[in-house]
RNA sequence: GCCACCAUAGCUCAGUCGGUAGAGCAGCCGCCUUGUAAGCGGCAGGUCGGGAGUUCAAUUCUCCCUGGUGGCUCCA
């Protein structure tokens, strides 16, 4: 069936003669008709419709639901119109074709005006003209219906899977969870309300109605993030302070990756759709790439460093002995081409930066081995950075039951290292790539997790990419895979420290940033212009830690309020008092005290607090009359 | 992607029952030269997110689009 909709201001058509033999006659009070506002649906019932009327009906129905709530209208004129198809359908059909989808569309409550059928008419016809008010759609039954059956298909593969949920602590006690009118209930969670929040969001997947997370205000207010209308959504802007936070992170985690030992490699952003290795492993996930045209391909943009990193170690000749090896790469940016609605702030990104280190190990036991080496490796590196281990997170880990019968021990040991119970959900069957895994999810105000840190024992990569190493007994072998994020995308460690400030805010702390972070760690505010040039050379005597001057001629209360505001963690306040003695009077955002200090002392204090951190110069010009504003 | 809501000056917002708009802050100029979160005065600043429709007239009403927010769904 084939069918052209416009929607009109009106329609208004004359019953002239028959075009049919032996169609019934049409009375003189229905020769003429004219419909205002409407949605006018010409229609031309084909020959393959006769095999399926009631698929047809039902299909022809929804759409043409779809389209007049589309251009909100109740209102659908049915014309039957032979001219969109050289196969019609047999009159009778046709005609009760027509009938049926009319049926179909006064139950579901639309006022409906058929226009006579086998009859030649004129019409007059004015289309509204907006973008939708003229559309075609050809509609078959049988595609409708195996779509669906297609989409069912892999749903119900999913639908297979049944998870169990589980409480683990730290002293090996299991406890069953289970929900009821999302509530979880199984384990007494006084004193780890933000694990019931987390096994509540992961188990119930309901929310209340909550606002918008508060992070998104500051990344704007704080001038480091904002949105960027003129990209897509997900898809970021950095502003000079934000970009120094995220460039100290993505150094900091590199750096602490080399350490542990990995080699660095990079590549490329975008693969190709039809490369052999990559169809099977894409196939389960068609709808979430971006897409890209090359000039002569159709290429997709990685989600993540693993197939760029697979396809370099399938080329690789590696030894028994080499294992564990490792590939490291931070990936700016991995590409998610997330649903429109859960795109937010610095949460979920369609481009994001991800530490993303990949482990080759030869068997379980040396894979549960690594897998620790690097749980030290993530949590010494969270901790270093400014976040509390473990109070800022809760674990999810994922184990397929075959996985947890073997193991217990090794499962048991993970949550004894983790010091706090541990939200366990256990698969029935292996359905994704892993037999095991764990996150570490920051839950924010608005109880929504968000993965941070996470590493996999991937079971099937190996084989699929023809990933191999050479055994103790000179065969090949596939390895077993690690994908470590020790930090989760990078984006997401900004968005955990904004929240966590907005929550000390809101429990009447002084929310700030870590000092090594800070994008200003010392401001200096003369008290007056007289000591502007003695603040000048404050300056010089502080060359390796963030400092700048607030020369503005505002008054000091003004400059004093303009550095909190940026969540300055030193302020330094110099009038004739401090030119007098030499020492600064330092106004201590952490502690709210001000105390007296050599301007040497301050510098230690602060190359102290950082140390083992990576530094960077001021992001914007030192004097804050030289700095235009990014946002007001 | 679906449903709902939102979009007015750089920012936060008010307003116009259809006749093209206003405040505070920020900016600029001037005065003040300041002791720990907003000194005073003046000036400038808007295609009322974009497109189309209705209308003599649209920022206001209608439709579409874009961006954002919440929820749903999703989250390798």
């Amino acid at each position: 069936m084939r069918v052209l909709f416009l929607h009109v201001d009106y329609l208004e058509y004359d019953v002239r003669e028959k075009a049919l033999k032996g169609v019934p006659d049409v009375p003189q009070s229905k020769r003429h008709g004219r419909i205002e506002e409407a949605l006018v649906c010409f229609i031309s019932a084909e020959k393959r419709d006769e095999a399926n009327l009631a698929g047809v009906v039902r299909a022809a129905a929804a759409n043409i639901v779809e389209i007049a709530d589309q251009v909100r209208t109740k209102r659908i004129v049915l014309y039957p119109y032979a001219h969109l198809s050289s196969s019609l359908a047999a009159p009778g059909a046709a005609q009760e074709l027509i009938a049926s989808v009319e049926k179909e569309l006064v139950g579901r409550g639309f006022d409906v005006h058929a226009s006579p059928f086998g009859y030649y008419k004129s019409f007059r016809v004015a289309v509204k003209g907006h973008p939708l008010s003229e559309l075609s759609r050809e509609i078959v039954a049988d595609a409708s219906a195996e779509g669906k059956e297609d989409l069912s298909t892999a749903v119900k593969a999913e639908a297979k899977l049944v998870s169990h949920w589980h409480i683990l602590e730290p002293n090996g006690a299991v406890h069953h969870l289970s929900i009821k009118d999302g509530k979880v209930s199984g384990f007494h969670f006084e004193g780890h309300d933000r694990l019931r929040r987390f096994a509540t969001y992961e188990m119930a997947k309901s929310r209340e109605a909550k606002e918008e997370p508060p992070h998104v205000r500051l990344m704007r207010e704080l001038e480091l993030v904002d949105y960027e209308p003129g990209s897509d959504p997900g898809n970021l802007r950095y502003y000079p302070k934000g970009r120094l936070i995220k460039g100290l992170l993505e150094e900091f985690v590199t750096e602490r990756l080399r350490d542990y030992g990995t080699m660095e490699v990079e590549c490329p952003v975008m693969y190709d759709f039809e490369h052999p290795a990559l169809k099977s492993y894409l196939d389960r996930f068609p709808a979430r790439q971006y897409i890209v045209q090359t000039p002569n391909k159709r290429t997709f943009l990685r989600f993540s460093a693993c197939f760029g990193q697979f396809l370099i170690m399938k080329d690789m000749v590696i030894s028994y002995k080499q294992l564990p090896l490792s590939l490291y790469e931070l990936t700016r940016y991995s590409f998610r081409a997330e649903q429109r609605g859960e795109v937010v702030g610095l949460r979920r990104l369609r481009a994001f930066t991800m530490p993303d280190c990949h482990a080759l190990v030869s068997d379980v036991e040396m894979a549960k081995e690594e897998l620790m080496v690097r749980f030290e490796v993530a949590w010494n590196l969270l901790e270093d950075c400014g976040l509390s281990m473990p109070d800022d997170f809760e674990v999810g880990m994922r184990v397929t039951k075959a996985f947890w019968d073997a193991n217990k021990d090794f499962v048991a040991a993970y949550a004894k290292r983790w010091g706090k119970p541990i939200l366990v959900e256990m698969w029935s069957d292996q359905f994704f790539y892993f037999v095991m895994k764990y996150e570490w999810n920051f839950v924010d105000a608005n109880d929504k997790a968000a993965a941070l840190t996470t590493d996999q024992i991937d079971t099937e990569n190996a084989e699929r990419f023809g990933i191999t190493f050479t055994d103790e007994a000179g065969k090949k072998r596939h390895p077993l895979i690690l994908h470590l994020s020790p930090s989760g995308a990078v984006e997401r460690v900004l968005y955990a420290f904004l929240e966590k400030a907005a929550a000390a805010a809101k429990d009447g702390k002084t929310p700030m940033l870590p000092v090594w972070l800070s994008p200003t760690q010392i401001r200096i505010v003369p008290v007056s212009v007289d000591q502007l040039e003695f603040a000048r050379g404050l300056l010089d005597r502080l060359p390796d830690v963030r400092a700048d001057l607030d020369d503005s001629d505002d008054t000091l209360g003004k400059k004093i309020r303009t550095a909190e505001k940026e969540w300055v963690p030193y302020i330094v306040v110099v009038g004739k008092k401090e030119i007098e003695s030499g020492n600064l009077n330092v106004r201590v955002r952490e502690t709210k005290e001000q105390i007296e200090m050599s301007t040497d002392a301050l510098r230690k204090r602060i190359l102290a607090e950082t140390k083992g951190l990576p530094f960077r110069r001021l992001a914007e010009p030192e004097l804050l009359s030289a700095r235009p504003i990014f946002r007001g």
